[in-house]
DNA sequence: TTATTACCCATGATATCCCATAAGTACCCA
DNA sequence: TGGGTACTTATGGGATATCATGGGTAATAA
């Protein structure tokens, strides 16, 4: 399985280039696949995957109402997206849409989270983390089920 | 069923590998698993598993609503965990945020609890171990429902 | 031109490979 | 039963490869 685990944290030389971390980089050639960068719909940062996430998206979009809210802000997800372009030593350049969206400066950090990871201000995504272990603490962990289609448990939250 | 049991106190050596036991590391082998080390949400301690516990949380993110806490929870556990590679000798590198998170200075305590194991700082296992013990003592046993097999879908509900 | 991007090479830090060793354990055979 | 031998396991260290990063320079676009 195609897994995007781990955080790394980088930094954004003075000329706009961010090394993806080699680990991600060998899970999309392991793939022979690209890097699609898309603005995060609820959260501020850039969230990074394979083309089979995209496709999905543009799947899931065919088969819903054309005039629906949900539509709508799929396609602001995928009119945001951009197919990355990596130099010989792995590195991207951020468009300055992506840089300001997610707040970033000098360094960017990369979180894995399985099927796709996300971009963040280094310093927002620790306050976050720090929040949702304190969440976890007080509230305890959520039920996983094996494998099955179970529906989430409502309330909480 | 693959079970990890035993506590082992391993090294940490100055360039800062630790031997993974043989016993886990063979039980690992035998499911042709690779081997996955996490935070631990709760407990001042690393967690490891085989693969099957990551796409299980994997899976179970892409069923619940990504606003919720418990997604949170869930990337938060993703972004924390590495795919561990270890040397001809079965040894990993542990970075420094899991150094640091179990507060571990040169020597490790694995700790196999079934399905998965935990690594400790020994001083703090042990002294949890002796809690937990007096606990027990004075509030007597956690009830154990042993059942020879659980049926998926048996009577109930 | 002028600004921006792509390509190439250099470098330091660090992880990985490979070999060595010591201690403990299992095994074997008389 | 005793004694020795061959493994396994944990540990250590030198050499090599990988990776993130930086910078020069050519190609490209406006």
């Amino acid at each position: 399985m195609a897994l995007f685990l781990s955080t790394f944290e980088n930094r954004i030389d003075r000329k706009g280039r961010l090394s993806v971390p080699a680990p991600f980089r060998a899970t999309l050639e392991a793939n022979h696949a690209s890097l699609f960068l898309y603005k995060s719909l609820v959260l501020p940062c850039i969230e990074g995957c394979g083309p089979d996430r995209i496709s999905q998206i543009v799947d899931a979009i065919d088969t819903m109402d054309s005039l629906s809210d949900e539509v709508a802000t799929l396609t602001t997800m995928l009119s945001s997206a951009q197919e990355m372009r990596l130099d010989s030593e792995g590195r991207m350049m951020l468009s300055d849409d992506f840089i300001t969206f997610a707040g970033l400066g000098e360094t960017a950090l990369f979180a894995g989270i399985g099927r796709s990871f996300q971009i963040w201000h280094p310093d927002i995504f620790k306050e976050r983390e720090a929040s949702a272990r304190a969440n976890a603490k007080s509230n305890g962990l959520p039920k996983l089920t094996l494998s099955s289609k179970t529906p989430p448990h409502n309330g909480g939250s």
